[in-house]
DNA sequence: CTTATCATTTAGATCGATCTAAACGCACGG
DNA sequence: CCGTGCGTTTAGATCGATCTAAATGATAAG
């Protein structure tokens, strides 16, 4: 039992290899006749295209490769799940890896893709990936967008998404509210949405003619984040509201505040940064900026097809834009301060 | 500028392409002076081996597919992720699809992977998959690995966990507790996860000596077991304890009672399943039974490497135990039931 | 000195498609 | 009747690797 192929099928329909091709691509240039009785002869023979044969002779091989720094976070699975949305109703096939947020392994896995031929590469930079990452990508001439993160200083396409909008109405939300003292917690990690986003809420806070009142780092785990709600509520400039730079450290500082008894939207308001479903589930809900990861990875995904359609297309940097969701742990900040001091 | 060529690097270290060849594949057939010539002049000329040519001659093509039903949720992204991690180490890259839970969209992404030659495939079955989806696989030779859900009457490696002993372990917990009157929230899907689930739970009530009070479906979404909660409260038979299939249902829940005022873990015990991350995050944290899909993924990434390399190997089942995580959610039942209804 | 043995190396066919350029059949106008 | 043009079809070369089977050279044995 062996491989049925182009050459079987050709002749069980009484036509030459070269028709055969032509038919499963769909090109014009064969007969209507024609082609019905070679799909006939396809059907009945069960044959398989065989994609690895034709990219050797053809340039595309219909497969892009998508790296990501971490699987186990649903956002970025969402954001794979946009990707992988946009890019199968193109018939393009993903080729996934995880980084693990390793710029080593993410080598590896780029000279994995080149040895695979993919078409393209859709990447979200791993933490301490260095600008020749996007060199050589040129130099190979390899199709390369990056996503949510951007090593600055290069050159490539960009799907990301703009924190501005939604941290101008979370920071106006407080501002309405009476809030004066607003506190930011920070990721610790270093890649570009941590200082976007840090540098929006500076403009936010700027443009409500307010002074952050400290900007705090953590590590992004929702134990760490947990772990910190003392030390933050009792540092000498207390704050009356508090910015998250996700909702791993807004549910995070939710259940460490609530753990202190210091109920968020009534002694604290508080804010995340993504609005994950779970943000609606605890309680008080978790006012948070809304960003959508699977737009993301579709604008990503439409970005990618573009620059392999378009070698040479002018660089194109596309944000989505974020709004602000607001809920429970958002208030008026109390009157009587020292009543929850006490 | 003309892509490099296995003959190329052979005619530049002085060898012929046979020798190359053996080179790329570490055979240790080549001599060492040999071989340090060819991979210098691999290095100089910036070779990239060509994974879609060696394929058509070789049986491998170093690929996996992988298909999974629903990537938004993380329940799956982390077993994908156990199945990337496992299959990388082992030198395969994977090729992802997203069925979306329609078995039509699945016949088409496992035609595809077989354009692109795979070696083999996991999947984790659509609902309403036939049998027939099996039975092709075998009849075309593709290795295949159904995992977390399995299509009865069929005959295929299988990876997934067995929700017995957690499930015994909860029950065992709520009895301690005094709870006698234990409903079940099912979901409304019809895969084998789920009547696994509800058998095991029925298992661990008899074991227990006890009825199950009542067995409800919802769909599984967080809102609509939000939703679910006062009629559920309200039925005459009136639970003390719920267990839920999973902690999408559980954390809906979780809100919905609190939202009637009803706290979990006080007025009635709550245990989910899955464990996932935000249960320790609602107050009171949520009692769940712990399976570990990045565990369940890395088994079935093993069972698929077993089944290329031994097409006829002996068909195994293999499942991941889950254990029992208690938490807040879990109290004593109530001595005055009575004035919870008042 | 010849022959057998062993470890390396290699030429040439081959995988299954696509590409190029030419050939084919047919209708039409001169 | 011939040349031209058009829509189809095709033979043969080709992509870049691997495979088979044979050649090569060095060493050991007879």
């Amino acid at each position: 039992m062996k491989r049925i192929t182009l050459l079987d099928v050709a002749s069980h329909a009484g036509v030459s290899r070269a028709t055969a091709s032509l038919v499963v691509r769909d090109s014009p240039l064969v007969g209507a006749a024609t082609r019905a009785k070679v799909e006939a002869a396809m059907a009945e023979l069960g044959y398989v295209y065989n994609l690895g044969a034709a990219r050797m002779r053809a340039a595309r091989s219909r497969t892009a490769g998508v790296i990501i720094p971490n699987l186990t976070n649903p956002f970025f699975a969402v954001l794979l799940a946009g990707i992988e949305s946009a890019l199968e109703t193109a018939g393009l096939a993903v080729i996934l890896a995880n980084s693990n947020e390793s710029a080593a392994k993410q080598d590896g896995f780029v000279n994995r893709m080149r040895e695979h031929g993919v078409d393209g590469l859709i990447v979200c930079p791993a933490e301490g990936t260095e600008q020749r990452f996007v060199d050589d990508a040129r130099r190979w001439g390899m199709p390369l967008v990056q996503t949510l993160r951007f090593l600055p200083g290069t050159s490539a396409d960009y799907a990301g998404m703009d924190p501005a909008a939604g941290m101008r109405e979370a920071v106006q939300c407080l501002f309405d509210f009476g809030h004066r003292r607003i506190g930011y917690i920070a990721a610790d990690t270093l890649h570009s949405a941590h200082t976007e986003r840090l540098a929006s809420f500076h403009d936010a806070m700027a443009a409500s003619g307010l002074d952050p009142l400290f900007v705090r780092q953590i590590e992004s785990t929702h134990h760490t984040a947990r772990m910190a709600a003392p030390e933050i509520m009792n540092r000498p400039a207390r704050p009356t509201a508090l910015i998250c730079h996700n909702d791993v450290l807004g549910l995070g500082l939710h259940r460490g505040l609530s753990d202190l008894g210091v109920m968020p939207g009534r002694d604290v308001s508080l804010v995340g940064f993504d609005n994950v479903a779970e943000a609606d589930l605890v309680r008080p809900g978790l006012a948070s900026v809304a960003t959508e990861p699977f737009k993301v990875g579709e604008m990503a995904a439409r970005l990618l097809l573009r620059r392999i359609e378009r070698p040479d297309a002018e660089v194109l940097h596309e944000t989505e834009p974020t709004y602000f969701v607001q809920r429970g742990s958002c208030g008026p900040v109390r009157s009587t301060v020292s009543a929850v001091e006490a």
